[in-house]
DNA sequence: GTGAAAGCGCTAACAA
DNA sequence: TTGTTAGCGCTTTCAC
């Protein structure tokens, strides 16, 4: 079997405590002796079992990542952000897709919770009674959700529809779509209530598409409700969905860049990938990573932690290509402004 | 402090052990205790903690997966494969994203292994000599390589080269280009190899393009070299590459179905959301992941298991949009076939 | 500053 | 079939 801290501890000629010490509390042991069990600690190959670490302190050092579906290129952006960070604190972490079904949720948690110091929960579809006995089973910080006092990371929901809203306003659109993700999708609600808001004082009109799922193939489908909907610009509730709402507006023919303005969100790197490219808001993702595992882990160290308001990162619009109206539908002349094709 | 099993075996009138037994070999225990136990097992919540099976078992049900970017969209398909069986099978899985950093892989390998039963290295990068050291640590599978003996899932690459350069030359290109990716991919050396074989077979030229990130940005910077090799047709090292390439050559101008085809390998999900959509090279990434998982845990049970041959997956080319050469390039007619702009 | 001993939660001999 | 005992690898009292 590998190298225990036993076998450590008698090459180097002392007790297993001692050995123990000298890793995991420096300060305390004799500097020679300390020097010497690093030695052959090191010479050995040792390795600490976590395990058995965790055994007794209880703490396991990894950490739980679970979210909807790691083939939405806006999950595996806050994983590198947590990656990051958690080797930088030298933890691991286990990564659980839910593949968008809400009831393996509270199960994942379940079983992770007794291998993990704490869960973070990535865009949760739950409903907030289950998140708080989530919350029960083990430290828990919440990534797009806001949940009573859980530590949270979210964007700023409100500000961001306003500066979409605003621009598509600013470029004589009267009548804007929104194309709406899972209703279970706290951020379709906290999108919707922000894009209420900011129509209504920008005096604009706000169409509600419909819910669809929060992929490629759910934005096709918003496609029917697009185009009987009478707008000149959608919003949709991720990069995904415009990109699939474009995909399927081109196979009918509907001219992208003169007849509706579509604008995402999320900025994933494919948004700017593709001709022309999409408009979109951006969201921090990394940053939202590392905040979230951050908060964790101070949260760790200190259990009072926690307890404050959430975190909420600025959104950017990124604006890579936009279009007037076109004359037909509003009265605002379509201006030398570009295109939002995409 | 949680539920122990001490707990449940004191509430259900019998001995540790019994639980134990009647949880990990319901057979051996009479069905009235059994009954009983999960009964009271349950009503408590016991949930079994599995860092101290594993202390004793020498199994902690965990399984490590190391890849090199999870930015590449072919990579989250590999995890959701692996994810599927592990979970069936009640396996956590620890993800590791090393940033195209080989330099990193070993020494994840190491930490990883005292904490999982086995690792799945997906498109390592490390020289095999490593691959062999990090063998020794813990049970591994190769993902998109094969080294010595170690089990190994990889894609056919020389018929699926075979595949593309057949295509092409059937269209009647008689200079095509390939952009490699890493010089520490195994997967160029193989695709290469293929290439080269494939072409001699069909009569035509291959032009070497040189090596580059396999991003998108990589794809990018291929473009001087694509331009000045004088080329009709380019194979690049991926998808991510080949959307890279494809972008640069529109921002110069190249008009990419009539002047340049190119084709892309992994058939990520965005190759079909592009517009015209990109012809390339499918290959089976979630079956690669459910195959490299099922070989680990077969080996697991069974030591002797996994010196066979390596699994190798079939491709298949998914020909979205393809055009002839320009008849100013070769003599070939430029047929009634469609363009591969993308 | 260091060692001996106890025990984290669990399973695997070995008895009964 | 079940209980008792020992111990996985480690940390942490408590003596010294």
């Amino acid at each position: 079997m590998a190298v225990t801290i036993r076998d450590v501890a008698k090459a180097a000629g002392v007790s297993p405590s001692t050995v123990s010490r000298a890793l995991s509390l420096p300060d305390i042991v004799d500097p020679t002796t300390r020097e010497r069990v690093m030695k052959v600690a090191d010479h050995l190959g040792y390795r600490p079992n976590r395990a058995a670490r965790g055994l007794i302190t209880g703490r396991t050092g990894n950490i739980g990542l679970i979210l909807p579906d790691l083939a939405n290129p806006f999950f595996p952006s806050i994983v590198k952000g947590i990656q990051q960070q958690a080797h930088i604190a030298d933890y691991q972490v286990f990564v659980a897709d839910t593949d968008e079904d809400p009831t393996a949720e509270l199960g994942l948690v379940r079983s992770l919770a007794k291998q993990v110091d704490g869960i973070i929960l990535c865009s949760p579809r739950m409903k907030p009674s289950e998140l708080r006995e989530a919350a029960t089973y083990c430290p828990v910080v919440l990534v797009n959700r806001k949940a009573g006092s859980i530590p949270a990371v979210a964007m700023d929901n409100a500000d961001g529809m306003r500066q979409v809203i605003d621009h598509l306003a600013g470029l004589g659109h009267r009548r804007i779509g929104f194309v709406a993700g899972p209703r279970s999708s706290w951020s379709t609600k906290e999108r919707l209530r922000g894009l209420r808001a900011a129509a209504a004082a920008a005096a604009v009109e706000l169409v509600e598409l419909g819910h669809f799922a929060p992929t490629f193939d759910g934005g096709m489908e918003s496609v029917e409700g697009t185009l009987i909907g009478g707008v000149t610009a959608v919003i949709a509730y991720n990069d995904l969905v415009a990109l699939g709402l474009l995909s399927a507006l081109r196979d009918r023919g509907i001219d992208v860049p003169s007849q509706v303005s579509v604008v995402g969100i999320d900025n994933i790197q494919l948004s700017a990938m593709v001709h022309p490219a999409l408009t979109t808001l951006d969201i921090p993702k990394e940053k939202a990573g590392r905040t979230s595992i951050d908060l964790l882990l101070h949260l760790l160290g200190d259990p009072a932690a926690g307890t404050g308001p959430a975190r909420e990162l600025p959104t950017e619009l990124l604006v890579r290509h936009t279009t007037a109206p076109a004359p037909t539908t509003t009265s605002e002349p379509s201006g030398r402004r570009r295109a939002s094709r995409l």
